[in-house]
DNA sequence: ATTACCAACTGGTCTGACCAGTTTTTAAAT
DNA sequence: ATTTAAAAACTGGTCAGACCAGTTGGTAAT
């Protein structure tokens, strides 16, 4: 193993060893080269390496931070290459709903059993925010309440699981919320199986709550399958072509 | 977005868009630098991102290889971030059970719906596998087979998730098969469970599969719940911690 | 106090040299 | 002629120092 790859190690083993926390910076790449004896190309290689692991983020002139997303979350982010293996097929948007149909079905079950004073006012929050704001503005409060639900769970390789999806869900519940809530009935129907959801959690009924999230997700793919084979209109999944964008993702 | 950057993307976009075979050879640097009109460390950059990345290997004299894993596949590989930070709780096992008993409760269910001939020909191998091989000595047949399962169930994202899980996965099979398989009685129970799934999956039946999935994850984490609670010999998840860090290297 | 500018950071790129493995070619020894 | 050993021509790995290009902060002129 060459010398690149030791210092990429080591650094990572710093970041991750609790060294340094998120969107904290890291010492000069002249800093670094000069403390560890080796040369800069060296210490550039290996940052390189550790961006491309998704570790950290540079920026020219500023320098080099901590990824704020855990590192192995960086899968199936923006411009990774899954994004655009999958993002062009339509059939990427059932697939996806299969995956969350079981991931937010446990979730739901899980956080029923074991939300804490604090998930529940979390949960709360994000759900009169749901209530509140229109749902064709923005997808967001929706995506907010699932993910309030997910962490919920503790359950932390669900949490990641679902993170990773972070990116390709967004896309896949704007597109849902932009099919479907213009349609009246729809909407309405939505609204109270997020309040069936929200409920079983808050009344602490893991099977019920189970059952509404999965009965939900399947609405939506259901619905939108229905939608499709009418020959309705369908805001597919938006093909994400831009590489230029580094920081400008999404807050959720 | 820099030079160097753009480059990474070009070449990845190189081999993803078929130009380049898995285990095909990559240009050499001098040749890529020439080629692409930039430096030779610019390329060296570019090659160590897509090192970071998993899309390909370098070696000292030879040259640099697409790797033989597809580039998607890539994650949360060998001593990914992640497996550092999970690995040492032992509740990351029971987790990870409970992600898994949903993922392939799914994909046993539409490995039931979707199996191909192909399909159906290689899980039967893995089976035949299975059955032959002593679960003592390894746990991949066992892994093997679940892997055959997902594959059958061509959801690509559902691939990906449990792909991601691999490494974490193998060693939960790992732990779970040591602790579980020396009991005859649980290990007859876990056979006749495989069969079980294998034989809904066979048969199409969705449904059976996926309970026949569930539960058989479910009594994997059951068993070793009441193993532990009785205060048993249990052989948690391996904590891999070699840094093999050679010898006075100031640390920074 | 505000503005403009400049110096001192930061990362980004280039060059050309040299070291260290690997492969191929060449030439010597049999 | 075949075998074998040395040497040349690859490959990536590392280093040095220079210069370009954004960012930031302080200072001087307004």
């Amino acid at each position: 193993m060459g010398r690149s790859q030791e210092i990429s190690y080591r650094l990572e083993q710093l970041i991750l060893d609790g060294g340094l926390a998120p969107d904290q910076k890291i010492p000069s790449e002249r800093q670094l080269a000069d403390r560890l004896g080796v040369s800069r190309a060296i210490i550039r290689e290996a940052l390189h390496e550790l961006q491309g692991r998704g570790v950290i983020d540079t920026f020219h002139g500023k320098g080099s931070f901590v990824a704020s997303i855990v590192p192995a979350t960086r899968d199936l982010d923006d411009n990774g290459p899954l994004m655009h293996l999958f993002a062009g097929h339509p059939r990427t948007m059932y697939d996806l709903l299969e995956v969350r149909e079981q991931l937010e079905g446990q979730a739901a079950f899980l956080a029923a059993q074991r939300a804490t004073d604090i998930d529940r006012h979390r949960l709360t929050k994000a759900f009169r925010m749901l209530e509140e704001t229109d749902p064709l503005s923005n997808a967001k409060p929706d995506h907010g309440f699932h993910q309030a639900i997910v962490e919920a769970s503790h359950n932390p390789i669900l949490v990641h699981m679902l993170k990773g999806l972070k990116n390709m869900m967004l896309l896949s519940v704007q597109a849902s919320v932009a099919n479907l809530n213009p349609r009246e009935a729809m909407r309405h129907s939505i609204m109270k199986q997020h309040r069936r959801i929200y409920q079983a959690i808050l009344a602490g009924k893991p099977a019920s709550a189970r059952k509404a999230a999965i009965d939900h997700v399947r609405f939506v793919a259901d619905s939108m399958r229905d939608l499709e084979s009418q020959g309705a209109e369908v805001i597919r999944m938006p093909i994400d072509t831009e590489h230029t964008n580094s920081g400008a993702t999404p807050s959720v």
